[in-house]
DNA sequence: TTAAATGCAAAAAATTTGCAGACGT
DNA sequence: ACGTCTGCAAATTTTTTGCATTTAA
């Protein structure tokens, strides 16, 4: 998905230019917090307002067209919203990657909270550990 | 537990009378921000600061007394550290609920993180819903 | 006794707000 | 043309820091 136009007109929100390069980055690199798009952004827009990127980033997670990552120890990371997935999350070098959602352990999510009378609504999955390449340059 | 004084000096940190406290509301409260410990400890010691309170939190994290439990949408929480767990957690009245792991989930996440090549550390699973509390208030 | 911890006040960082002008539809 | 959005600057809120004093061990 590209089309940023249709995306925020479906959402009751316009097309401006911050916003589809505002998206634009986040799809671009996958999770960013304030400052990392703000800072993105800014490149191709300098009288760019963080105050913008804030009121954004806001609007477009009531649309449902953002999420927010939290994340320990750090500022939260926004993401586009998409199908249910977990997060790999480096404590090295800060990389966070998707992974499909297995669908036996959301069997399992799901079970318990039936059993608990627990509405569910949203899995958030978060593995914390070091990813594949800053092992190897550890080890070097 | 709740001899605090051997946990914080096992920890290398001295007993004092506010991390005492602070350890006592958040065993008690299950998880607290750092605006809920601060007044909930200044209650008992009306002369505490709020900084006292921050760089505690932030030694203890460090020593692994205290944990992080970021949370979509708010401020985090913390609780103390204990075995891994995961949280119901109601977007309706904030209420966050521990549940044990589930031994067949954890053996799901162990492999995928093999395949991966990713080096686990640790997982957090949190489940976003409504409490039963609060459907039971919703029907009324 | 002495290194560590507290509390205060000030500083810094992060986020929100109000409003005049600009822009998308 | 209209209502929404932006950028700015100011206000708030949150978190951190430095330092003099107090305290646990």
């Amino acid at each position: 998905m590209t089309d940023y136009t249709t995306l925020l007109k479906e959402s009751g929100l316009k097309a401006t230019f911050q916003r589809m390069n505002i998206l634009g980055v986040v799809e671009k690199y996958g999770h960013m917090s304030v400052e990392d798009i703000y800072e993105e952004v800014a490149k191709v827009h300098p009288s760019l307002s963080l105050a913008t990127v804030y009121k954004n980033i806001i609007l477009m997670m009531e649309k449902g067209v953002l999420v927010e990552v939290p994340i320990v120890g750090k500022k939260s990371k926004y993401e586009l919203a998409k199908a249910d997935h977990m997060h790999l999350i480096c404590t090295e070098c800060g990389a966070v990657e998707d992974k499909m959602c297995l669908s036996e352990t959301d069997a399992f999510f799901s079970e318990l909270s039936k059993e608990e009378h627990f509405k569910l609504d949203r899995r958030q999955v978060n593995l914390y550990g070091v990813c594949q390449k800053c092992q190897i340059q550890e080890a070097s």
